[in-house]
DNA sequence: ACAAAAGTGTTGCCATTACACCCATGT
DNA sequence: ACATGGGTGTAATGGCAACACTTTTGT
């Protein structure tokens, strides 16, 4: 490559925004910023940053992610969605954005440093409308989650390391966004073996009837997912 | 953003390489070629091309398409893969990779044009090693297609507009890597309804005995799609 | 007493799998 | 005549969906 084409090509700008998807037992929720200086400032867009030409684009992730929500690295599942290219989506010039999207337990230290940082929550499918070609990425994020839901147990990333059989079958009715039968629910799950009774239950002050905690069997799946298993749903 | 932050982040180069997969009716295929400048000359890659700052992502990709082997926009089914973002994966500098996957029927005027350009097509199972991070690209976009051609019908832009069913379960076989019981595919293929009996049959002359002729048919697709049909497999 | 949430089985249906032979044609 | 490849049916199995009541406990 000649100085001359280096110089016509080395001109784009990298970032990534985070579709960042928080579960707190009992909905399903999306993070969103106001945004602080031009362009666009006031509107409301996803959390991201831009990514110097020496840093990697984990790296950077791991930075938006410490920097909203003081994260666990261990429980938080990552994964890139897609580039999102177009000439003219973002005003400054030629930003090629590499959007992601991670799952995490809500719990009240993340709250509290959301708070901090201004961010707000909205809850899965009353996402307002967005900046730049943020709405096209929550879009396309959501239906990511769909399917990974479907076929691998993405979701358990969402919830503790105990959780009730309700609690999950509430984190797959937002998220494959229709209703599920109690008693099918309880049987593919049962029937996967992915799960394990923790010996825990509930505290009997916060309801009714106090009800068994299960955590998810991470060996098992790991034994499982090299040949190729699907999850189910 | 101060012009020093754009000096900062403005630096990155974007490129894309393209996974081609084509399919004779008998064997599927990747595209590759042997690199004719540095760095890494003379190694084989996938085809591929930098793309200026003012050049969408499907204009640079369909301008390699044109090039490379003079495809049909309407029988070809191309989809991004993602983007491989690593700080050191090209010499050059950073340089963000969005690499693309594309589905083709081979014709006679495609090999022409293929072998003028010095391409080379590996079979899907023994594509040797790449330069770059070639391999990697490679095996995400086998990974794809196995997932995409058991839930949609896009197996379908492989084939021309009429096939036999056996070169559709050829696809399928190769696509999947497993062998399939034909009386189980037909059974299969002929319930999802989205395929259609032309009239015309195989050319006598070529085989011991003719066959029927069948296509897609697209319209009933459309509609299944639009209530979030899975196709099958 | 009643409201709220946990927990529990059965049945019918449909999709998937495994499996073997006949037919038409070109050599 | 035989080799090649097209075309066809059935039975067993397993997973999925639909469906209603009892138990516990806090108010």
């Amino acid at each position: 490559m000649t100085d001359e084409e280096k110089e016509k090509y080395f001109q784009v700008a990298l970032c990534s925004s985070l579709v960042l998807f928080g579960f707190d037992g009992e909905d399903l929720k999306i993070l969103v910023y106001k945004k602080l200086n031009e362009p666009f400032k006031g509107a409301l867009v996803l959390p991201g940053k831009y990514i110097a030409p020496t840093v990697s684009n984990d790296q950077a992730i791991h930075e938006l992610l410490i920097e909203k929500i003081a994260y666990d690295e261990h429980q938080t599942y990552i994964e890139q969605l897609k580039a999102f290219t177009k000439v003219f989506r973002n005003p400054l010039g030629r930003v090629v954005n590499v959007a992601y999207y991670a799952l995490v337990k809500l719990t009240p230290q993340i709250e509290a440093k959301v708070k901090a940082q201004g961010g707000v929550w909205f809850p899965y499918d009353r996402v307002p409308d967005l900046a730049f070609d943020h709405n096209e990425i929550v879009k396309y994020a959501k239906e990511r989650v769909k399917r990974r839901v479907k076929r691998r147990p993405v979701g358990f990333n969402l919830l503790g390391d105990e959780f009730t059989i309700a609690q999950l079958q509430s984190l797959y009715e937002k998220a494959l966004n229709r209703e599920l039968d109690k008693r099918n629910f309880r049987k593919k799950i049962f029937n996967s073996n992915l799960i394990i009774e923790t010996g825990n239950t509930t505290d009997p002050k916060q309801h009714r009837k106090v009800s068994k905690l299960y955590r998810f069997d991470e060996e098992k799946y790991e034994k499982l997912s090299l040949k190729g298993y699907d999850f189910l749903f």
